[in-house]
DNA sequence: TTTGAAATACCCTCACT
DNA sequence: AGTGAGGGTATTTCAAA
């Protein structure tokens, strides 16, 4: 039963265009059986999106790097996710254990727009920053190995239980 | 005229399953234009596919952390992505410059996972690791910000050139 | 949950502009 | 490049098991 809702978001992680038709195919099942199991993982929040992926070469955004930051002034609020939202240059943006307070990934046409990007952000958030150029990228957002229990978006429930006791 | 293909990648970066129908309202084009201007995005490379969006913790991997790498004899051949290509949990890496040779994204269940991983790595490319624990994610591979030429997959061509002239 | 069928909507090609 | 129309296919809902 799970596996086969773990085929249909292997399958979708890798094609997220597929078919009904051809999902059904592939996990053995009708068309409105897995039309229906879709629509449950995207309830359940197993399945966030679906999203086009795009070359950011082609987009004129060669240039990748990390940005490791940290407050100027330890004592103040730090409320730097929020301060850093409005740059689109920023990709990403982790919360991390370390030296450092957050790791931003930044994308960015050449050298020039980094180093603006790199004052805006001190400048947006009070924070200095330490960057780490990236080179090349061998690979990135591969899918993920997929296998367990596909919960809500927690983890693994230990037991069943009847449904509908939270009593 | 770019405008129209950077709108389209701009919605499908957003929603990767928008009907032509639906694209074609939104840029103000008929059904079949819009049709034929993804496929030859697509080809071009600007599109490079589709992928459902997927909660990684639902997906019992709640663990991200970024570990740099460096080899343990800098004399040997480079070929560390090649070695860690098997391992599933690796979801990115970044060839870098600065102090580190990679960093790697890891996504895995806990840290027990994250030990075995760890292992893993260093023997499987012969390498020290450094390893940062990711605590939250505020958000994580936003859609960019597009403007520009939207060109094959590298930069902006200077001038136009004749169709099919390689000689 | 699954199935099959029926209605709607979409995909995709083609001829023309 | 863009449009509109056509046949074919997919999506979506529904009754039934």
């Amino acid at each position: 039963m799970e596996e086969i809702d773990r085929a249909i978001v292997a399958a979708l992680t890798g094609d997220g265009r597929l078919s009904y038709t051809d999902l059904a195919e592939r996990v053995g099942l009708s068309v409105s059986a897995v039309h229906q199991r879709v629509r449950r993982l995207e309830q359940r929040g197993v399945i966030k999106g679906y999203a086009a992926r795009v070359s950011f070469e082609a987009l004129d955004l060669p240039l990748t790097a990390f940005v490791a930051i940290r407050p100027f002034d330890p004592s103040q609020p730090d409320d730097a996710p929020e301060r850093l939202a409005h740059l689109p240059e920023i990709d990403s943006c982790y919360s991390v254990a370390g030296e450092d307070f957050y790791l931003l990934l930044v994308r960015v046409a050449g050298p020039a727009d980094l180093e603006r990007v790199l004052q805006e952000i001190r400048t947006s958030a009070n924070v200095t920053t330490r960057t780490t150029v990236v080179l090349s990228t061998p690979y990135e957002n591969r899918p993920p190995k997929i296998s367990g229990e596909l919960t809500g978006r927690g983890r693994p429930r230990p037991s069943a239980e009847p449904a509908g006791s939270t009593a």
